[in-house]
DNA sequence: CTGAAAGCGCTTACAG
DNA sequence: CTGAAAGCGCTTACAG
């Protein structure tokens, strides 16, 4: 197909501006000038015949700017870091795909990394992204005390945060107080009077939030969640284990529990039932995120419903206008409830004694 | 800390070769021989004095070169393309994060994509990877017919496969044969003389591989499967709970069912109730990855443990070496079964008739 | 041991 | 409308 011999191709034999010059008989400031139309605003690039004629060669070469020469001329990469807890959490890869895809739509290439919410990791993790060079980061291991973030947006590093938020700095988030009220709301409706809640890591505006939704609107309704049916845990299925644990060695003998969390919801599962309290028929339980997991479950989980692609993609479009000197105002995507079979009714008893001991 | 104003830093204020020149009074090439040291063999680069004087003056200025000058004038890139079917699939997610801490220690970063093993995803992934001049490939996704890696071999990309083999390429995988076997192993010695087997992608070599090394086994024990035992499915829950309802409307009747992944068996879970079968007591269900979810299911999981990260980590290792030059043997890592609560033996009765029609 | 020169492939004023 | 020149920041023979 390609012609044996192209002249000026790069060692590696792709063709180079030059190659696409050298056919079309014109300097590579010409070609350059048809191949970037966005640059020129009022003269043209060139002659309609020879613009024509440049794009036709370029097409059939399949030409592709080396992003290195581009990437060092213009000092601007397309390339943006994503920072994220980890990818092995489900969520993250999920809010990570979108990423991809909108940042693929655009242009834009993405390093993902995992911090696993260390401190120091974060650092070192974002010197190695800016000192590749990236034009901006999306962060989505955010912690509520917006220390680095702050940092950074002091030495002038163009981000946005996704799924966490923290102080002013562009965000995507779900609405996750409204997640959490939705929560609330729906195990009131219910008539559970004593829930408890797995709130979560405590420097996670997700976390966060969601939990003074949900006991916000259970304090509206005239019922406060005492301090120990709290308790926080990481976002997995571990955490949710050894949160469920605690809550039932302090004593709580919950009709209902809310986890912030798919992950920990499906945590909880083990130490619940090992105390003798039955998902689905005597206590109901509800996550967050529904992550494609929470409808397949042997029991199919109630889950408030966040969109983790969406999530993502609108990121990237925020970071692309923060980019592009545009005003970019943090978004937050509303939730809904998704009741499955691990919902039900409080038992008819109504509220039962605190100082319960559990089995175990 | 750092001076106000230093001589020749770049565009964004950034360090370069030419600040640490003025300031150490050599020229440029003179810094640059110091700071690589790698190029050097027979003289040293400079003299000991002015060599100690640079590397100083490096460490204390922070200064890292740029990326796209050194790609540019090298032809090398140090970056890693990584194609995963998706990410989001918490096995890619663990290989990915194991690639990516290794590719971090050696200096690389890496560009993740999600092909979805959709053929036209992978080529138009593949070529943006090119385009983008990665040094290689890290290939999560190969088809078992090879076509697409055969082409990319031809064309002289430099890649490696992780956790699926095809060709003679070479791969890091879990040795999935032994892993089918050590399954089909466990549920001889439980008495399970009718198994039924979730297959997995017919075109993945992880699927392939396990399937046979199970049939294999009972094969060898005298026990034949039957062709409507074997299912094959998606990788994903989904993909389980299809599997698991087609066999059961074949008129299968298991005592036992081997999933060649962790999700699907998760996701065999409903339908296998449905059709009045107790996991864990009339059925044994055995997965495959041992992914962390399966230990901590309310019904642990019986499953074939394979070592994702380390998958990952030595794919790295292994493109580095290919990079270089060196011979790059294929790695097949050894799984082992994890027994857990969803095992049981046989029931007394023995086998039991296949034409019993399930409940639903 | 050290420096001057060339060049990787591109873009961007600046001329004409 | 088109081209010549300079330069982004680095590395690599090649001299001396």
């Amino acid at each position: 197909m390609r012609p044996r011999q192209l002249p000026f191709v790069d060692t590696a034999g792709r063709v180079t501006l030059r190659t696409i010059a050298a056919l079309s008989d014109v300097h590579v400031t010409t070609v350059s000038r048809v191949l970037n139309p966005a640059t020129r605003s009022g003269s043209r690039a060139a002659s309609p015949k020879t613009s024509e004629r440049i794009r036709r060669l370029a097409r059939e070469l399949g030409y592709v700017p080396n992003p290195h020469a581009t990437g060092l001329r213009t000092q601007q990469s397309n390339l943006v870091g994503v920072l994220a807890p980890r990818l092995s959490d489900v969520v993250f890869a999920m809010i990570y795909e979108g990423l991809e895809q909108a940042a693929g739509a655009r242009g834009l290439h993405t390093f993902v990394t995992n911090s696993r919410d260390d401190p120091q990791q974060r650092r070192d993790k974002t010197e190695m992204l800016l000192d590749r060079h990236v034009d901006g980061l999306v962060i989505g291991d955010a912690a509520a005390d917006g220390q680095f973030v702050d940092e950074l947006h002091g030495r002038g590093v163009p981000f946005v945060l996704v799924s966490r938020h923290a102080g002013a700095h562009p965000s995507v988030t779900c609405d996750d107080y409204l997640g959490g009220r939705l929560a609330a709301e729906h195990l009131l409706d219910l008539g559970h009077e004593r829930p408890a809640v797995i709130a979560g890591e405590p420097f996670a505006s997700t976390g966060i939030d969601r939990t003074a939704g949900f006991t916000d609107r259970y304090a509206e309704a005239g019922l406060a969640m005492p301090q120990t049916w709290v308790c926080h845990s990481h976002f997995d299925v571990q955490g949710g284990r050894s949160a469920a644990a605690e809550l039932l060695k302090n004593g709580a003998r919950p009709t209902a529990v809310f986890a912030v969390n798919d992950f920990a919801a499906i945590g909880a599962l083990g130490p619940l039932r090992e105390a003798g309290l039955h998902v689905g028929q005597d206590l109901a339980l509800v996550g967050f995120n529904d992550i494609p997991l929470a409808a397949e479950l042997p029991l199919p989980l109630t889950s408030v419903h966040s969109e983790m692609h969406e999530m993502g993609r609108q990121a990237v479009d925020l970071l692309v206008e923060r980019l592009a000197g545009r005003p970019a105002p943090s978004r937050r995507l509303s939730p809904w409830l998704v009741v499955r079979e691990s919902s039900c009714p409080a038992p008819r008893s109504g509220r039962q004694s605190t100082a319960v001991r559990t089995l175990t």
